[in-house]
DNA sequence: CGACTTTGACCTGCGC
DNA sequence: GCGCAGGTCAAAGTCG
């Protein structure tokens, strides 16, 4: 608009690396990660709850080499907790992240809230941890109403004036309600590409609903949501500021459907690496016991068996499959450069942003 | 004309 | 309570 003075949200900084030390420091995890490492992140390390669930201060097998993982030098244990996922997940987690104040009577009577997405196909992302996020992304299941009712999300005062009274206990307990709905959200995974396309092909179609600048990074962050009907998945893309040919992929939530490429027979490795696809393979296991796709059970095998890279090129190759290859020639590609030029693939269980990962990583650095 | 992007405004959560 | 940063909305613009 006309107002000057305001900066435009999706402007970024000029960043001045000399002048940042501090805030260089926030972004330590890049160095973590050069060690082409998997993470299982908590979720924000403010996040005292989350820290307990995960022991991630205390235990070291949290960080762990990604070629040990595709070399299968770990069992399903140790892969699994990696990806905060096992069978028995739930069961861990669950307890404490129920909110001990807070009985959930209110989440319901607050929005109507029901049931969890059944089109959720894949319960082994920890459920817990979806539990309230679940809450919160109910009425994203159907985009329109998610827009009306976002709405009314947006402007409890409406309510307010409309019922006056002995409403405002009511009001605190529903804001208290969604605060705790929305702390919650979908298990993440980020991956980062080295690419000069910001928005890499997936598979998938996703429509652009946002742009931010990222704080102390000359590069914004572009928001993403799958057009699928009814699918909640969202994806965040952002370049790094200290490596500028590396991309930041983000995915939230699971697609609830098959990607159209797949369906039209190409398909880039990116794509396929969603959280419940990650999830699934690293559990050793998809719906119904089995992978769905070829590259489901590629990716089974990339996590979980000790093979060799002709091994795994036979594999893609004997399904006949361009998404399995491609998949292949995308992780062994980054692999390799992992080794070679210390690029990172990060596949961190994130529940927070990245940025909120540092603190955890600078923890451990510097004790 | 529908799908998608751009972009200013607004909401929310969190730290101080 | 305030300010900041992340995240989202939605109208306007663009494109094929």
């Amino acid at each position: 608009m006309s107002n000057n003075e305001k900066r435009s949200p999706y402007q970024c900084d000029p960043f001045d690396y000399n002048s940042h030390e501090i805030d260089r420091s926030s972004y330590s995890y890049f160095n973590y990660g050069i060690n082409s490492s998997i993470y299982n992140i908590p979720q924000t390390p403010s996040d005292p709850q989350t820290q307990n669930i995960h022991g991630f201060e205390s235990d070291p097998s949290y960080l762990m080499n990604f070629t040990d993982c595709l070399h299968g030098s770990m069992d399903y244990n140790t892969l699994s907790k990696a990806f905060d996922i096992s069978c028995s997940s739930s069961e861990v987690i669950s307890p404490p992240l129920l909110d001990q104040e807070d009985n959930s009577n209110n989440k319901a009577t607050a929005e109507g809230v029901g049931d969890r997405n059944p089109s959720t196909p894949n319960s082994l992302i920890s459920s817990s941890s979806n539990e309230a996020g679940a809450a919160h992304h109910e009425h994203e299941n159907d985009q329109d109403s998610d827009k009306i009712s976002n709405k009314k999300d947006k402007h409890p005062k409406v309510v307010s004036e409309e019922a006056p009274g002995d409403h405002e206990d009511m009001l605190k307990k529903v804001s208290k309600a969604k605060k705790k709905e929305k702390r919650q959200r979908e298990p993440r995974f980020a991956f980062l590409t080295k690419s000069e396309v910001d928005h890499l092909e997936d598979g998938y179609r996703w429509r652009k609903y946002g742009q931010k600048a990222v704080k102390n990074s000359p590069y914004p962050r572009s928001y993403y949501r799958c057009t699928t009907q009814k699918c909640i998945v969202k994806k965040r893309v952002e370049r790094s500021f200290q490596d500028p040919s590396i991309v930041i992929t983000t995915y939230e939530g699971q697609h609830n459907h098959q990607c159209p490429a797949t369906l039209r027979g190409s398909i880039n490795a990116v794509g396929m690496l969603t959280p419940s696809f990650l999830a699934s393979a690293a559990s050793g296991g998809f719906d119904n016991g089995s992978p769905r796709f070829p590259h489901e059970l590629l990716l089974t095998q990339l996590l979980s068996t000790p093979v060799n890279n002709n091994q795994l090129q036979l594999q893609a190759h004997h399904h006949h499959d361009p998404a399995s290859s491609m998949l292949y020639s995308n992780l062994m590609s980054t692999f390799h450069e992992n080794q070679q030029q210390r690029q990172q693939l990060y596949v961190p269980h994130d529940y927070g942003l990245l940025q909120d990962l540092t603190p955890a990583f600078s923890h451990k650095q510097e004790p």
